[in-house]
DNA sequence: CTCCCTGCAAAGAATTTGCATCTTC
DNA sequence: GAAGATGCAAATTCTTTGCAGGGAG
C-alpha cells in the first residue's frame, strides 16, 4: 500500500493524517493474516523509535471504528486485527482442542453476505466465519480420549 | 435443562459431575445470547453460595473444551459464552459504531458449514458468522458524519 | 481411598486512561 | 492558534494459577 493512498484512507474518513497511524496502518496491512496490537507494534516499533503500544492499541481501534481494520478473537486469545481487504473473503475454522485457525476461502460466503445485507438492511463491510471444531488431528485424539472416558490436555 | 440431562451430558464427556458446574451449565442455558464469565457468576452464585469466579472460568472453559459451549467475541469486548444449541444456527451482526449485535437465522449456513466440513475435513460441531458493518441506526451517523468529517464516539 | 475439583488469594496479561507536550489542519 | 494525537506511566479489568482442603467416583 503507497504511503499517499494510506494518507487518502485516513483524510477520507475524517482523520488526521500522523506518523503512527500511517505507519501502523501499512504495518498491518504488510502482515497479512490476524495480528495482536503487540506484533503490529514489535513490527512498527523500529521504523518510528518512541512508538508507544498504548498509541497501536488507541489506532487500532480507531481504524476498527472507521472500517479499516478488521477484528476478531476466537476461542480464548488476544484481540486480533487484519487490514480489511474486502476482497479477501474466508472462513476461520477454530479447533477447540488445539487452539489451531485455518483459513478457508468459499465464494459461498458471499452469498451469505449478499442475503444477509438484504434482509436486516445491515451494511456489511467485511466478516469473518468463525466455526468452532475438532481438526482432523484432534478428532483422532479425541476419539480415543472418549473411550477411555478422559479429556485430554490442550 | 433438566438437571439428570445435565449430569448425564457431564458424565458422557468424561467430567466428573459437581454442583458447581451442573449450575453454572443450567445458567448458562437459561440465559440465552452471549454471556460473560461474570454475568453467569452473578447470576449463579446466589443459586450457590461460596461459588467462585475462578471456578466459573475453569468451568467455562472446560465446557467449551468438551464442546458444551461456545465461545465469542466481537469488536473489543470480553470473551462471551453461549450454551450450545446445535439446532440454532445463526450469524452475528456486529454493529462498530455502537458495538449492538444482533441475530439473524439463515439456512443458508447450514450449507456452507457442509461444504466446508467436505472440504477440509474440519470436524465442526457449532459455529459463529460474525459479519463486521454498521447497524440501520449509525448508518444515518455515519453519512451524517463523513459529510462533517468528524467520526462518532461509541 | 485416590484423584479431581473448588475456594481463596495472589499473580499475570492485556488493554485503557490521565495528563503534559507536541502536531496537524 | 485550536482541536486532536502521542508518549509515558499508572491504573483497570479480565483471566489464570498455586495451593490446601473437600468431594466424586
Amino acid at each position: 500500500m503507497e504511503v499517499p493512498q494510506i494518507a487518502q484512507s485516513l483524510r477520507a474518513r475524517g482523520l488526521r493524517v500522523t506518523a503512527q497511524r500511517a505507519l501502523i496502518l501499512d504495518t498491518l496491512a504488510g502482515m497479512r493474516g490476524h495480528r495482536s496490537a503487540q506484533e503490529v507494534f514489535d513490527r512498527a516499533s523500529p521504523q518510528l523509535p518512541g512508538l508507544n503500544l498504548a498509541t497501536v492499541y488507541r489506532t487500532l481501534e480507531l481504524l476498527y471504528q472507521v472500517g479499516l481494520v478488521d477484528v476478531l478473537t476466537s476461542g480464548t486469545e488476544v484481540q486480533r486485527y487484519t487490514f480489511r481487504d474486502s476482497h479477501h473473503h474466508h472462513a476461520h475454522l477454530v479447533c477447540r482442542r488445539c487452539g489451531q485457525m485455518l483459513e478457508a476461502n468459499l465464494g459461498l460466503i458471499e452469498r451469505l453476505r449478499a442475503d444477509i445485507e438484504a434482509q436486516s438492511g445491515f451494511v456489511i463491510d467485511d466478516h469473518h466465519l468463525a466455526l468452532n471444531g475438532v481438526c482432523a488431528d484432534c478428532s483422532r485424539f479425541e476419539a480415543a480420549g472418549e473411550a477411555s472416558g478422559r479429556i485430554r490436555e490442550a
